[in-house]
DNA sequence: GCTTCTGTTATGTCCTACAAAAGGAATTAT
DNA sequence: ATAATTCCTTTTGTAGGACATAACAGAAGC
């Protein structure tokens, strides 16, 4: 494993574009800017860095994509909070990302699964109980095949949702693209993917009767054949 | 909870810039370049989009700091595999982040660490144990309260190791700061925090003799003061 | 006092120019 | 003829100037 990468970092950003965004960063924290608070203008910030207004501006650009700062015109640039799953959105792309990476995310998408439980149980109302009631019903009526996705997408959609925690819930979400793109590859290769003895029904009757535990366990169950796949 | 700001999607990209982004983002993922691969120059792109080499420059910027591409002078710019993780980094600081999303993500952390038993028990060997062992030996050495942050992140970082998922790995490794800045947020409030009945000490005990799901029973019981303040 | 108009100002975009680096081609030496 | 060296070309990186545009501020008019 390359350890260094991570304790090490890359010294001299070649580029002055890169220069100017660690500055700029860097500023931005020294001077415990909050939100709502007006930065330099762009001229100002390039003669105090002794660089282009292009180049500040690129470095700009970057922050702004990441939603660090907010500029409308005249009124100057402030900062904002960023939308931290906003910059991932981007670059999770199954097209682009490596082999070893969309492993990564396929096992981290089981943990997040697994990860459920607690939350849940801390969190779920009797009108979630319903919702997903309502889900599974649907289900059942057309078990055709094309339509398993959706399902899938609507049940532990549901879930993550009931977790109340958005942050959590959006990841998910962006990680499932990924999660098929692995999927699919999978059943490429190996044939036919298996289903889990425990199914969406299951689940939901112990989220009425059982507690976390059983739970999580309902939901091993339910993605063992996921799990089955990793140990090969 | 904010749902359309999910489902719909910001219309027309205010500026140039984000548009030729998304632009540049499709048209790579159109033509299906595969790392390694030339992009076209800069002056190509900007006569094709109708655009100023600036604004080219501004998106590309962007797609660069995401490290989707690299460019090297003359050598033209060539696609790459982006670092999924790098561009969070730079957005996770605790200072600026909201205090929902503090709170999200201290609640993800806590996910996470339950989700990590399937995968050790999927991987560790012999040698991580003796590794755990030594840590904790470590541990009760020198039991001073200044360390003990220290030690939390030496076992907890080595148990993710464990798992062999580079990506868990690090985006643990990340989202700690986040952590530990909530942990001290409420500590200050409510006063000392409690430390869980589990000790590192019993979690290596039952890796060596139990199983999973008792792995997962003792980092249950080993976080519960945090599972309990979210109760609160 | 309120609306409207105008001017100022900072960002957004464009253009041109040039330095520097990195290939490629031409040239020279063995 | 092949290998090494030098020169040239090309493309990115950076600089600086120019102007459009939008938004705010203050003046003018009702």
């Amino acid at each position: 494993m390359n350890d260094l990468k991570n304790d090490i970092q890359p010294l001299g950003a070649s580029t002055m574009a890169d220069m100017v965004e660690s500055r700029l960063r860097e500023y931005l924290k020294r001077k415990s800017f909050v939100p709502g608070d007006a930065l330099p203008k762009e001229q100002e910030l390039a003669d105090a860095l002794g660089v282009s207004r292009n180049v500040v501006r690129e470095a700009l650009s970057r922050l702004r994509m990441l939603g660090m700062i907010d500029t409308r015109k005249k009124r100057g640039m402030v900062l904002t909070q960023p939308d931290i799953l906003g910059s991932l959105e981007r670059v999770l792309d199954p097209l682009i990302l490596g082999k070893n990476t969309l492993k990564d995310i396929f096992e981290l998408r089981l943990v997040l699964e697994m990860g459920l439980a607690d939350l849940i149980y801390l969190r779920k109302t009797p009108e979630d109980i319903t919702a997903l009631e309502t889900i599974v019903a649907q289900e059942v009526n057309k078990q055709q095949k094309p339509f398993r996705v959706e399902h899938e997408i609507a049940f532990h959609g549901k879930l993550y949702q009931m977790t109340g925690n958005d942050t959590y819930m959006r990841f998910q979400k962006m990680l499932l693209p990924v999660f098929e793109y692995v999927l699919d590859y999978e059943i490429q290769v190996n044939g036919q993917a298996d289903v889990g003895k425990v199914t969406h029904h299951d689940l939901v009757e112990i989220l009425k009767t059982g507690d976390s535990e059983d739970f999580r366990r309902g939901m091993k169950a339910h993605l063992k054949p996921h799990f089955d796949r990793l140990k090969a």
